[in-house]
DNA sequence: CTGACGATTCACT
DNA sequence: GTGAATCGTCAGC
């Protein structure tokens, strides 16, 4: 297993990015416990210009601060007042783009995930959808701005391959206020995963 | 300081 | 398919 590097996060395409994170191992470990999940849905936001994103047109306040620092480094946001987004800010200083994380398969530290997420047993609302993974992983707000480079919450190559076939580009979801922008194939996602969250 | 709202989810009709 | 939950963030006063 090899942590990605900051020279996976540095590059200037997000798109590129988000779809490359696609069969990648994402990994939380804190007080002794491990829990990770293979990446199986992903989506860009291509900063200023991108009118889904936080950053759109330059905006830059306290909270969308940490995508406009160094890449490989992660931004978590609260949505509605309840789910946590746990997006990983990607390209130099001072371009925000970022890449949301939206779903997951489970692999490591099932037990934990479902004592996190209140559930009984493994089933595919453990980890689909943005604000389930989040759950998951025990990611919360604070974890904003921790280093991906780090060992508390990283990405990881395990040798998993996926072809490009399998790797199917729809638009986002969740993003209808952002105009023409809401059509962009920003989002990837595994084909045949039952994870992906919405309709597969 | 105040009010409006969201990169969502879940329970219910 | 519809609506409530719920609170940090941000724009405006």
């Amino acid at each position: 297993m090899v942590k990605l590097e900051y020279n996976f996060y540095n590059r200037a395409n997000v798109v590129t990015i988000a779809r490359e994170l696609i069969g990648k191992l994402l990994v939380s470990q804190w007080d002794g416990i491990t829990t990770s999940g293979r990446i199986v849905e992903t989506e860009a936001y291509n900063g200023v210009v991108d009118r889904a994103s936080h950053a759109w047109n330059g905006r830059r306040t306290a909270r969308t601060e940490v995508m406009f620092g160094n890449a490989g480094v992660a931004y978590v946001y609260l949505c509605y007042g309840i789910h946590h987004l746990f997006n990983i800010v990607t390209n130099v200083k001072d371009i925000p783009n970022a890449v949301l994380i939206r779903a997951v398969e489970p692999v490591a530290g099932i037990d934990t995930m479902l004592m996190r997420t209140g559930k009984k047993k493994l089933d595919r609302t453990l980890t689909s959808g943005p604000g389930n993974v989040t759950k998951a992983l025990g990611i919360i707000t604070k974890h904003t701005g921790v280093n991906l480079l780090d060992d508390m919450i990283f990405v990881a190559d395990d040798g998993f391959k996926v072809s490009n076939k399998n790797i199917l580009a729809t638009p986002r979801i969740g993003v209808d206020y952002a105009g023409g922008d809401a059509l962009l194939p920003y989002r990837f996602i595994l084909k045949d995963n039952v994870y992906v969250s919405g309709r597969n």
